[in-house]
DNA sequence: TATCGCGAAGTTAACGTTAACATGCTAATG
DNA sequence: CATTAGCATGTTAACGTTAACTTCGCGATA
């Protein structure tokens, strides 16, 4: 775990600079760099001349060098998801790169393992590269990581949450409101006794905010919640079976449940499955997530539809935004959600 | 499309730099670097002035500045994948990056969109960032891609098929041999009519090799191949239900199936669940890849377990040693497979 | 006491690139 | 024919950092 310092990293890297560029084509570095940044300044028999120079040498641009005389940023846009192996992300990463290769901006990319600590240690060693921008999933962050982004006048998208006051921009959905639609679709089809299962709330803000969502469902449909039909597990298809499990027990006896975590909803369903329970005869179910599998599914769950891909594009979109014009206040872009019932339920 | 160029990316970025950190402390900037990188060269009193010094004014190394100076690589490793929204690939991110952080690297992400004329666009933008390693995970390259990647001097990990003759190195296990021992645990099975879906072979390698192993294991088995019983489908859970629908009907009537692409083993696995069909009673089926959600289906598919995670693993490892030492020539790590059989079948 | 060695700092120059300015040339203008 | 405008190119210096060298002072050694 000893960490390497850059002498140590140094391999004899063979590329070829400018002025070898230069050379070759008999003119000076200058008449290079503007061939290759601002062509119509350079006559056309000098510029082929440099060209045929850059493809016979190899030549690739030293964006450390460019990027410190310009004293700008570096091409490189940092993103911090919760975890890397993760389809949602997945997703939204996707989303990020497609909207970005088209600008000559590029992704950097690390894990926080849900922590605000790693997440501090990773947005400093990603800010020595000067990215052109941040784009942070979680919502939740150290003093100091606050303070890096602000100092740093770099712009930030946050899109785990549609937070209130961002750091600087946020796109994203309103967990809240969205557990908040989805448990009243349930209420709203008779079931009163709804279970919810989330990852375990405490320093989660997401999960807290869709837990208060599920209550605020309750409250607005005038049923009272138990205490015993709401439940915390560990990521994990497996958690899905264990919710099914306790929620159906005799002391507790939901009639639905509301899936607020990763992959629970696809475990229950396919629990379900395995006990040969119908869905929605003996429990109906809901899950967060719309996933491509969940549509192979039968009975299709009943699911949030949150569209993880164009939150990657819109930050892009955002990031490349500020980048271009100075900071412009506070933004906040809201993406929404729909529910997507299933046929049945 | 219109590609930002750096000056306009400028935004008016504060960052402080280190002889601002000097002045405040009192130093040189030369006391400042030592601080950062060699503090045992520095005065215990001295040190802890500089360190206030940093801390007030929130200075981040400028690796751009850093990295020039040192004429060496910077702190990134590049990664280049067919696509991003795949959670294979994700496993192998994970372990890229899990090893990779404890030194001090982070990641550079792209996909290919599994066209090798991407690929050479990106491998040529990341080369500007001057990576510390490139991780590919397609194995064939545009004839230009090689060209840069050797020019470079930079390590190069392979990890999409075990390839005979990698640019550098190649982390990964033989397509082909997986495929192979596959098919050849149907056919052990007493099958003799195995059926083969993989995706367009045009241009794929890993595809290719697949389906090499495929014959392989028939002609070991003196099975005689069929050209019906070979298909090839688009990526998706569709397909899965497709290529099932394609095999078993009256002309074919495969009595296994071998998916050997992406998630097309579970899509026909919830086809059949959905038809009635029994498995292995009424079609036998096999998978290329271990899915998480396969373990939780029943009945399990029969399936190759690749480690994708460690493929990250030892990727990052052999990028890490080239780093460090100066290059050792060719190196092949068989990370090899493994064939879990259902209890079934 | 003169010299040496050593620790703790500072000074200089260079990494590869590019903005800003300077130069030399040609063609158009009065 | 002198002047000027404009194009094509070159020169200089700077971006922020750090290796290599230099300087300074102090205690140990001959």
């Amino acid at each position: 775990m000893k960490e390497i310092r850059p002498e140590s990293l140094r391999t004899q890297v063979a590329h070829s600079t400018m002025s070898q560029v230069a050379e070759r084509a008999g003119v000076s570095t200058m008449t290079v760099s503007r061939v290759l940044r601002n062509p119509s300044l350079v006559s056309a028999e000098t510029r082929s001349r440099v060209q045929k120079a850059v493809e016979e040498v190899g030549y690739i641009p030293n964006a450390l060098a460019g990027g410190l005389r310009l004293s700008s940023t570096s091409n490189l846009v940092a993103v911090i998801l919760p975890s890397l192996d993760n389809s949602l992300y997945s997703r939204t990463i996707q989303g990020l790169s497609d909207a970005l290769v088209g600008h000559g901006l590029n992704l950097m990319l690390g894990d926080n393992r849900y922590s605000s600590t790693v997440e501090e240690r990773l947005v400093e060693s990603f800010m020595e590269q000067r990215p052109a921008g941040f784009v942070l999933h979680e919502t939740t962050h150290s003093a100091k990581t606050k303070r890096m982004l602000m100092l740093a006048r770099v712009p930030v998208v946050e899109i785990g949450d549609l937070v209130a006051r961002p750091i600087d921009a946020v796109v994203s959905y309103s967990n809240k409101l969205a557990s908040q639609a989805l448990t009243m679709h349930l209420a709203g089809r008779g079931y009163r006794r709804i279970g919810f299962v989330s990852v375990p709330i405490a320093g989660n803000r997401r999960a807290q905010q869709r837990r208060e969502g599920y209550l605020q469902a309750l409250k607005n449909s005038r049923i009272t919640p138990s205490e015993k039909l709401i439940i915390e597990c560990e990521p994990g298809f497996a958690s899905g079976a264990r919710g099914l499990d306790l929620l159906m027990s005799k002391q507790v006896k939901a009639d639905a449940i509301f899936f607020a975590g990763d992959v629970f909803g696809i475990g229950a369903l396919l629990e379900c499955q395995r006990r040969g329970l119908r869905v929605p005869g003996d429990i109906a179910l809901a899950s967060f997530d719309d996933y491509e599998i969940s549509a192979q599914l039968t009975p299709h769950l009943t699911c949030l539809d949150i569209p993880r891909y164009r939150i990657g594009q819109e930050a892009a979109r955002v990031v490349l935004t500020r980048c271009i014009a100075k900071n412009i206040g506070r933004e906040r872009i809201n993406v929404g959600f729909s529910v997507l019932p299933n046929q049945t339920a």
